[in-house]
DNA sequence: TGTTACATTCAACACCGTGTTTATGAAAAA
DNA sequence: TTTTTCATAAACACGGTGTTGAATGTAACA
């Protein structure tokens, strides 16, 4: 099945990627055209029109392969059965999992995620925490029940660890995959001191 | 000082950035042209570049402001000099202070921090939080010295703050400012829990 | 009243990126 | 060999940009 005609599609496809990549992280998508596109790939222009609608369709394309490669990588871990326990055990895992996910793709998720990037992409990523993690985390809790409540934690902490993961991504990964995965259980301690003096 | 010339320049730069808003809400800040906003505003697009730049130009200006405004708002509330002791009594005005600012510039706030908005911005606010919150908070924790650990914990509180105010945006503010102050304690009392589960 | 100052309008301009099309070359498949 | 398919090249109309110079309106001042 696999011509030698596909195969040059998707490595035309794979090249203008990469590039494509590289120009978002260094002038952001907003700025990027499918001109500059093509002159950074050395291809023809007319060829991205081959491939892609326009850039958008590119970007597009490219989210939704990360967004399912995330979501596939943490099922593993965690199979869809499996309600989680709190136990630092159980917690380790897939954190470390997230982390070294995001540190494989840092080029991409940095464009993406980053000052210039895409916000939209980072509301997709939370929906991916929230359906790995928090919903059957949360859903174990009395105060679950409130609707708004919910919500809201589901916002909160969603977006405290897609917070943390652009501060990595921008200090340029920095710290091990392991040191961050500790640094989340910190904080949550650190949060969890906090109540003795509140009220 | 003022002449009537600059009162009417103030009066149709509002005029400008009032439709501006709109036009961002509607369709994304990508999509926004500037003969899109001379066409909404009934006036002509020469008048625009008589007034901005371009339409980057009237973004900044306009988030320049909004910060300003926010920073001016929790600063009255908590001075300078004062350190945040972690009572729920003086926890509860600066919220409550954020909370009906974002609600009083809902629109342009869910212009800017929604899904077609600007990524960069965010990240402004997080840093108004910061200077004005958590600075005087985190400070006085021992754990506070690491650098990496501060970075993150700032990171991870400003990022939720932030992720809840913008699920509060497009949820068109259905809570009121009171009931959001609570959700928030609400959400440090559910984390606080965590903690008797883990390890 | 006329004059001055300035905001706004209007039409025209060159420039640039877009998305499409048509013709052409080259290499694989039939 | 003939056909299919991917990539190239050049040209095209289209639409938004940012600028310019002249005209228009309007409030302040003499």
């Amino acid at each position: 099945m696999a011509s030698i005609h596909e195969e040059m599609v998707q490595k035309t496809k794979a090249h203008i990627q990469h590039h494509f990549i590289a120009l978002v992280e260094a002038e952001g998508f907003s700025h990027v055209s499918v001109k500059k596109i093509a002159e950074r790939a050395n291809i023809n222009r007319g060829t991205f029109y081959l491939h892609y609608a326009d850039k958008y369709a590119l970007m597009d394309q490219l989210q939704q392969e990360l967004l399912e490669n995330l979501h596939a990588r943490i099922t593993v871990i965690l199979p869809k059965e499996a309600l989680l326990a709190l136990h630092q055990q159980q917690l380790y895992p897939p954190f470390v999992a997230i982390f070294e996910f995001i540190g494989e793709h840092a080029q991409a998720l940095r464009a993406i995620l980053g000052d210039q990037g895409d916000p939209s992409f980072a509301k997709k990523i939370k929906r991916v925490f929230g359906e790995v993690l928090l919903d059957r985390l949360i859903s174990q809790h009395p105060a679950a029940q409130n609707d708004a409540f919910r919500t809201y934690m589901h916002a909160f902490l969603t977006s405290a660890i897609l917070g943390v993961i652009q501060e990595w991504l921008e200090n340029c990964e920095e710290q091990s995959v392991e040191e961050m995965a500790k640094i989340h259980f910190q904080i949550l301690n650190f949060i969890s001191q906090l109540r003795t003096f509140i009220k």
